[in-house]
DNA sequence: TCTGGGGTCCTAGGACCC
DNA sequence: TCTGGGGTCCTAGGACCC
């Protein structure tokens, strides 16, 4: 999809149609960034990425929106609800991505534009379609055509189509690599995609040998039954200004931990592994991760555990401005715990999560993490 | 010059097992 | 205690994507 965010704001405000706009990641305007730029905003100058206070400089009229999550899982799930439905094998990428194996079918530009119909009818919005033997040329094809286009990449228009784009144009292909590639003579996605996989081996590693395949390769999807677990759950908060009061932080910790825990439960997941990261003014980034034999999620023992790292590894309430927590090493809850007590706190959490889902996300919390103005981050 | 927040994959070294 | 060789899991951090 096109703009996803930006473009969901348009079609449900007509106010906001042909104009520039953002999509913040909080609230305010103030200490946001771009979470989505509309078309108009992006012929601007505007793009996601950007701090929006930088956007306004742009473009003092701009229009702006907080992020609605909410909206735009839905739309996503409406929309691979109906692509699903075409009966082709069908991937989910991300919020605004999916690709579709459609085999040897003959005429892929009728189905393109009879989706891209349907999506515009439906939601307001547009999407562009990329076909290509494999995922990384139909992602290509998609990106070079938007907004509301279509390319086909194929063995007659291969060569003409990628002697013309630049190799950073690759998803994957990012700053870095793309340095390595220039200092090798690599400018173009052609030249990229007629080096030898030995070549890109002994200058990229693994990752040369992927890009490869991946770019040469005649893919395809299979059906599997049961939908890949995610790998990590995480939330990350900036605050306004660096604080070490342990109160805070702690409240802090245990906030982030209760919205990991609740979508460990939603899933029916447990981790077995925490990871804690911090942004201290005064050594930048901070990561440690541990793995536990019992895996949870449950939000206290997540937090006791994130604080237990920060302990361990010398920091008793350091001065901090950043503060992430993240579950990793999750497995499928398959069975309800065996004792009591264990029952007990499981049936409380079940009940705290029917008690948000029917009255709202905050109705019920743990009273340490009650924050009087969650902008500024005050207790 | 990283500004926010949510993710994935890969590397390389250490601990530990047989 | 070191000699050899094979393997897994854990951890920190880099690169990248949306």
């Amino acid at each position: 999809m096109d703009a996803f965010f930006a473009s969901i704001e348009q079609a449900i405000n007509p106010r906001l149609k042909g104009k520039p706009l953002i999509v913040g990641s909080r609230n305010s305007p103030r200490f946001t960034v771009v979470c989505a730029a509309s078309y108009e905003a992006k012929a601007l100058g505007i793009t996601s990425g950007m701090r929006s206070q930088d956007a306004f400089r742009i473009c003092p009229n701009l229009s702006f929106v907080p992020a609605q999550q909410d909206r735009y899982i839905w739309t996503s799930r409406q929309i691979f609800t109906f692509l699903k439905g075409l009966g082709y094998p069908i991937q989910y990428c991300s919020i605004d991505e999916f690709t579709l194996d459609i085999g040897d079918t003959q005429n892929c530009h009728k189905l393109s534009s009879g989706i891209q119909e349907k999506i515009t009818q439906d939601f307001g919005i547009t999407a562009s379609i990329g076909i290509g033997k494999n995922y990384l040329l139909a992602k290509l094809a998609s990106k070079l055509k938007k907004p509301a286009g279509f390319l086909e990449i194929n063995e007659e228009n291969l060569e003409d189509i990628l002697k013309g784009v630049p190799a950073k144009k690759i998803c994957g292909v990012g700053e870095a690599t793309n340095l390595l590639l220039e200092n090798l003579g690599i400018n173009t996605c052609l030249d990229l995609y007629q080096k030898d996989v030995l070549f890109l081996k002994e200058y990229l590693g693994q990752y040369g040998i992927n890009l490869y395949f991946g770019l040469h390769t005649k893919e395809e999807i299979s059906i599997s039954e049961h939908e890949d677990l995610p790998k990590s759950i995480g939330h990350s908060y900036t605050l306004s200004k660096p604080n070490q009061n342990p109160g805070f932080i702690s409240a802090w910790f245990r906030l982030l931990s209760e919205k990991v825990a609740e979508r460990l439960r939603a899933q029916d997941l447990l981790a077995k592994t925490v990871h804690l990261w911090l942004e201290l003014p005064e050594f930048g980034h901070f990561s440690r991760q541990k793995s536990f034999s019992n895996a949870t999620d449950d939000g206290a023992l997540i937090a006791t555990r994130a604080m237990e790292i920060m302990a361990k590894n010398g920091l008793i309430w350091p001065n901090i401005r950043a503060i992430g927590v993240t579950c990793s090493g999750l497995i499928l809850k398959e069975y309800e715990p065996l004792f009591l007590e264990d029952k007990k706190r499981n049936n409380l959490l079940k009940a705290v999560d029917r008690i948000n889902q029917r009255f709202g996300e905050e109705a019920i919390f743990p009273a340490v993490i009650k924050l009087t103005n969650p902008t500024t981050g005050t207790l």
